[in-house]
Parts: structure tokens; C-alpha cells; sequence
DNA sequence: TTGATTAGGAAACAATCATTCCCTATCATC
DNA sequence: GATGATAGGGAATGATTGTTTCCTAATCAA
């Protein structure tokens, strides 16, 4: 069943909702369409799924990059490098489903809203959450906004989807280094 | 006929283009179907023309927020705050049309791949611009990369637009205060 | 006033969409 | 080995899509 609905992650992440049709589903997840049909109520119920699927996922890689640094600032830049990382290449031009949900439906579709402003908290907390342990352990200036500087580099990572699906090549390093500017 | 075309823009990007029908098209630009026929190739050409009417008034809005900067940097914190606001309340939530097109059809259509392309690169250009402008008055230190800034800004301003139409809400005077260290 | 050209509007068209229905294997149980 | 239940597959269906066609109204030149 994760194997058919990363399938699905993947068809919904490249074109979207609406340019997703019953048929690229089925090709997508190796079902046919009663298959679809006896798994889930409708396509809106697989998409919800495979955006719960999504968010799984990159939540992992996203604590699993942060992992890799030894202290608040460290970890917090694994991650924003995490994103540039992600943001580019096959995976970038595929896209982001909470952008893209963001985007497409967030304006009618009240319970995807809700889906991604979760994501979206979730994301930005785990951030300000790195910024204050990163000021515990002394690596980040007290004087810093939390709070400010999370919201703000929920943008940042949030564009960095944008402008990876749009195909502009980002440099991660030098990115990365730019914005470690906000922490000072 | 501009009119018209302000209409299109408005339902192109509150909904994007996959889910704007023809009928949402006739209301919005108050024409009855054979006229927009008569007017436009296809739906595809009129959400072309809605595209670049788009561009042009932002582009016009951008450059006269920046005109009320005294320095390079004024114009640059302007033009950041303008973002700000309009990625923010009613027009926040109807979305950017240069964003939909990124996320929604970028992957899958080569000519508004180029066109999307063309207007970040419009921004990044004008953006790396102002902080040139900047450094020869004075009003930002020589040290600051000018070319990645601008890219990480170009990032900044796409992912207000994300935040902004899942309704967070953002501030802008706190939140161009953190972006304003990106120059220090 | 007349004639010709253009813009506007609504119905008809074929194609595609999401969804439902029914049939066919497969497997465990009696 | 027969049977019942379940999962998977594919054709049929009704609605909706983008597009075309045809007709009417209006505008402007002569």
C-alpha cells in the first residue's frame, strides 16, 4: 500500500491535482481503477493520503538532516541544506505536494488548507525549536528573533520549491552561508 | 480589453489553470464564450495574455515601491515590504499568478517554463540591482554577495507568496527587519 | 439609408473526466 | 474438494470539459 501511494506522492507532486487524472493514478500506483476505488472514496481521499504519505516522509529526512550537526546552529544549517538539496534536480523539478497544495487548493479546499497550515506550523516550530537550542548551547546569538527568524525561513524554503521546480539551478553552499546571515 | 484580462487574472490565480473553466473565464471577464474565442486562440493563450498583463502591473508596483527608498537600501527594504503586503489579505489569498504557473504547470509546459523563468530572473536581476545601487552609495557594506543575495531573496518573496495563500499571517516590519541582516 | 464587416452570444460537439458496476481470480475455511 | 468471501481488474456511465459553429446585433463607411 506505501509503495502504491508513493506512486501517487510522485504523480501529484509533478502535476498537481487537477492535472492528475484517474488514469495517471492507476499507472502511477500499478492499480486499476476499481482497485483505486475499493482503497479509497475518491481521488480527493488519495490525495489526502498520499500528502499524509509525503509529510511522513520528508519530516524523516528532515530530522534525520538535522541530526547531522553537533549543535543548534549546525543542525539547523544540515537542514536548510537539506532543503536546497531537495529543492533541486529530478526530485526539485517533481515538486513539493504541501506547495503545491498550498497553491492549487488552499483557496477551496478548506480541509487541504488545514493540511498544510499543520505542515507548515509543524515545520516552522521544529525550526524555531533549533534556534533556541542553538542559543541554549551558545551557538546562536540570545538577541535573535526565534520566532521572526523561523516564519522567515519558512519562506526561504518554501521559495527554494518554487524557484526548484521553475528549474533555476541554487548553490547550496553558497545559499546556505547567505542565510546563516539571519542568525547572527 | 484590459479589463477583461484583469478579470482572467484574478480567477487564473485564485484558482489556477487546470481548475478555471471556460465558465469561471466568461464570468470573470464578463465575455460570452465566442467572444473569447474570437479574442484568443485557446484557454491556453488567454492564460498567456493574463500572464504577462500580470507581470506588467507587478512590475510596475515593485518598481514604484522601490522609488521610495532614498538609498539602495531603502528601495531594496521598500520593494521587500511591498512583497509583504501583497502576499497578505485578499490578494494574498487570491495568489500570484507567477507562482501557480511555477508549481501547477512548469513541469509540464515548456513555454510557460520560459516564461516563469524569465520573470524570476526580471526580479533577481532588479533585486541584485538595488543592493549594486546599495554598495555604491554607501548603504550596504561591499562585502555582500550581491548575486546569491538577490537569489535567496527571489526565494524569499516566492515563499511569502506560498505562506501568504495558506493564510499565515506575516509581518511585514518584523519580517523585513530579520531579512535586512541578509545586508549587514 | 444602405451594405459590409465585426463583435457578441448561445447552443451543439467531441473528448475526457471521475465514478460505478460487474466480472474474475485467489485464498482460507469447512 | 466445495464454498464463501475478498481483492483486483476493466468496461460502461453520466457529467463536465474545451472547442466549434451558427446566428444575431451593432458599428462604421459610403
Amino acid at each position: 500500500m506505501d509503495t502504491a501511494l508513493d506512486g501517487a506522492v510522485r504523480v501529484f507532486c509533478e502535476r498537481g491535482y487537477h492535472a492528475t487524472s484517474i488514469g495517471d493514478l492507476t499507472a502511477a500506483m500499478r492499480l486499476a481503477t476499481g482497485s483505486v476505488y475499493k482503497a479509497f472514496r475518491d481521488k480527493h481521499a488519495v490525495f489526502l493520503a498520499a500528502f499524509e504519505r509525503y509529510a511522513t516522509v520528508r519530516r524523516e529526512q528532515t530530522r534525520g538532516a538535522a541530526e547531522r550537526g553537533a549543535n543548534g546552529r549546525e543542525r539547523l544549517r544540515h537542514v536548510l541544506l537539506s532543503y536546497v538539496e531537495h529543492s533541486q534536480g529530478s526530485e526539485g523539478r517533481r515538486g513539493c505536494i504541501v506547495v503545491g497544495s498550498a497553491v492549487e487548493l488552499s483557496a477551496v479546499d478548506p480541509v487541504v488548507r488545514a493540511r498544510v497550515n499543520a505542515q507548515l506550523a509543524t515545520n516552522e516550530n521544529f525550526i524555531a525549536g533549533l534556534i533556541r537550542e542553538g542559543q541554549a548551547d551558545g551557538s546562536i546569538p540570545r538577541h535573535v528573533a526565534a520566532d521572526d527568524t523561523a516564519r522567515l525561513m519558512i519562506c526561504i524554503t518554501q521559495g527554494m520549491r518554487v524557484v526548484g521546480k521553475a528549474r533555476l539551478p541554487l548553490d547550496g553552499e553558497r545559499l546556505v552561508g547567505v542565510a546563516m546571515k539571519l542568525l547572527a
